[in-house]
DNA sequence: CGACTTTGACCTGCGC
DNA sequence: GCGCAGGTCAAAGTCG
């Protein structure tokens, strides 16, 4: 008995190459037809090249020699050419000198083809070299900006804590800057800690063990209670109270808030909790949209979700509609999906909140990749493009090392939202992207799968996430460092390579991603050494 | 029969 | 205070 693929959907072609029965042999005729077409497309290509190529020489030797034929003729045989320049046997016995003028003359247009070779490889790479450095200045003048726009808002955290000390006091006014400067480092705590079934599952043991004899989170947060309440709050949040905070955020301000007034009555405990619970609320809002072209009704990412509602939006003619995981009862996670008004070929998922319940690889991919998302878009303290160019931002530069035209992050929407773009084309604005970027290459081959990127994407950020999670626990993150590379620029570089030269691009994907986020990792882990220095002097 | 989708009603925040 | 829009709920319908 023999069993026939069924697709359900996708490209019945790639199921029909690479399964063909003896009983198939009608369908072996057409397979055997098409491969033929494109085997045969795939000769004539290859002749159009030659002939491009050809042409090319053509056009060089007509500026050097009228001779073209014999150009022709010395592309067809310039191995052989060699061969019996070297080979003074028997034939060479019987060349004469005219046959060996032309001889020379061909290896004068063969290195002639081969200079013009070498040129046209170099003017590639000079291309590819002046975009680096447009890019670099981009990114430079970016990081300017960002510097300027810190040290704006240094001075007025400082101006307005002059305020605060003429008000309120001195130490009222430092602890209140302390609360300021920690809330970033909260919400990287809070990712990871929401979702702690998950990471739980994912760390390895040494990790664990790591973690419990390396740091008792007791002693740590006794010995910082600045951190206790946060680090208490994070973790003693049950998966049904966040689900109820998911479910509504307006809840979580709406009940809060008393409850810190209840247990303080010291103003800057009052002050502490209720920053807290904002920057929770914050958290929890926190949006990851994944915009990619595809005509299914929803990117497959290894979840199961359950439609809970539908709704016509303002200005968009296309329903939007709501899911909520099902993968565990009072899993916080839902999405939304919907298609753009623009070009409804592209599909807009977003995402929000972190599964409280172990994943599939698939699917624990795309949840890394949120929560990594929304810890990178909330540990920074400005919602803007340039944010995106802070080397502590592992997911935009794991995402774009290139390019800040990929993902964007949304200070005006009502939710911060990060928004990863897949959609962008070869021909499309930005054409850095596709040579720069290896995921924009990978996601601009043919038959790609916009819902496996994001996977993709998620196996390399995951480790950026258990890093984060490091991090936030105030412990060293050397033992996972793997060996760094020099510069991103060689990352890079090394990911494109891998990509082109593995057939498994996934495969090659994930090296890469992993490549050029242990080249961002090393960066960061030198900020969170700082930031460790800093910590472990308050903490030990 | 259970899981899922559909769809109208309801709740909440926000702007005027 | 009112209306609007976004988000959620829950009853009814559908499907396997």
């Amino acid at each position: 008995m023999f069993r026939f693929p069924v697709s359900l959907g996708g490209s019945r072609d790639e199921t029909r190459h690479d399964q063909i029965t003896p009983l198939d042999e009608r369908r072996v005729v057409v397979g055997e037809v098409d491969f033929f077409s494109d085997k045969r497309d795939r000769v004539s290509r290859e002749n159009i090249n030659d002939d491009e190529d050809d042409e090319a020489s053509k056009v060089h030797v007509k500026m050097e020699s009228s001779r073209v034929e014999d150009n022709d003729r010395s592309r067809d045989v310039n191995i052989g050419l060699n061969l019996l320049t070297a080979n003074t046997g028997s034939d060479g016995s019987t060349v004469d000198d005219g046959l060996s003028m032309d001889m020379e003359d061909k290896r004068a247009k063969f290195e002639n083809a081969q200079l013009q070779e070498e040129l046209k490889k170099m003017k590639i790479e000079n291309q590819r070299l002046r975009e680096m450095l447009s890019q670099a200045t981009n990114n430079f003048n970016s990081l300017q900006m960002q510097l300027v726009a810190v040290m704006r808002q240094q001075e007025q955290r400082n101006s307005s804590q002059d305020h605060l000390l003429a008000t309120e006091g001195n130490a009222e006014g430092s602890k209140r800057q302390e609360v300021q400067t920690m809330v970033p480092r909260q919400f990287m705590d809070l990712g990871p800690s929401s979702g702690a079934v998950e990471q739980d599952a994912e760390v390895s043991s040494e990790e664990r063990t790591m973690l419990r004899s390396g740091s008792p989170p007791l002693l740590l947060e006794n010995s910082n209670p600045r951190e206790t309440g946060k680090r208490l709050l994070g973790r003693e949040e049950s998966p049904e109270s966040e689900s109820n905070a998911w479910g509504n955020p307006n809840k979580v301000s709406k009940h809060n808030p008393p409850s810190g007034s209840n247990n303080n009555n010291n103003n800057n405990g009052n002050r502490n909790l209720i920053d807290q619970s904002a920057a929770e609320a914050t958290m929890r809002k926190a949006r990851v949209s994944v915009r990619a072209r595809s005509e299914a009704t929803m990117i497959t990412d290894g979840c199961q979700w359950r439609k809970y509602g539908q709704k016509m939006a303002k200005g968009n003619p296309c329903p939007r509609a709501y899911y909520r995981c099902t993968m565990a009862g009072g899993c916080p996670v839902r999405k939304q999906v919907q298609r753009c008004a623009e070009d409804r070929s592209i599909l807009i998922t977003t995402y929000e909140g972190n599964h409280n319940h172990p994943l599939p690889p698939a699917a624990m991919a795309m949840a890394s990749t949120t929560t990594a998302a929304a810890s990178m878009l909330l540990s920074g303290s400005v919602s803007s493009q340039d944010n995106l160019m802070n080397p502590t931002n592992l997911l935009a530069r794991a995402i774009l090392p290139c390019s800040s035209s990929m993902a964007t992050i949304s200070a005006s929407a009502p939710f911060p939202t990060i928004t990863l773009d897949l959609t962008n084309s070869p021909n499309g604005n930005n054409p850095n992207m596709t040579t720069n970027n290896p995921l924009m290459q990978f996601a601009q081959r043919p038959g790609f799968n916009p819902a496996v990127l994001p996977q993709v994407v998620g196996q390399g950020l995951y480790y950026n996430q258990q890093q984060s999670k490091f991090s936030g626990l105030q412990l060293p993150a050397q033992p996972l460092q793997m060996a760094a590379t020099s510069s991103m620029a060689e990352s890079v570089s090394a990911a494109s390579a891998a990509i082109a030269s593995d057939p498994n691009f996934a495969a090659a994907l994930a090296a890469a991603i992993t490549s050029i986020i242990n080249g961002s990792s090393h960066q960061n882990n030198n900020g969170n050494n700082t930031n460790l220095a800093t910590s472990n002097g308050d903490n030990i």
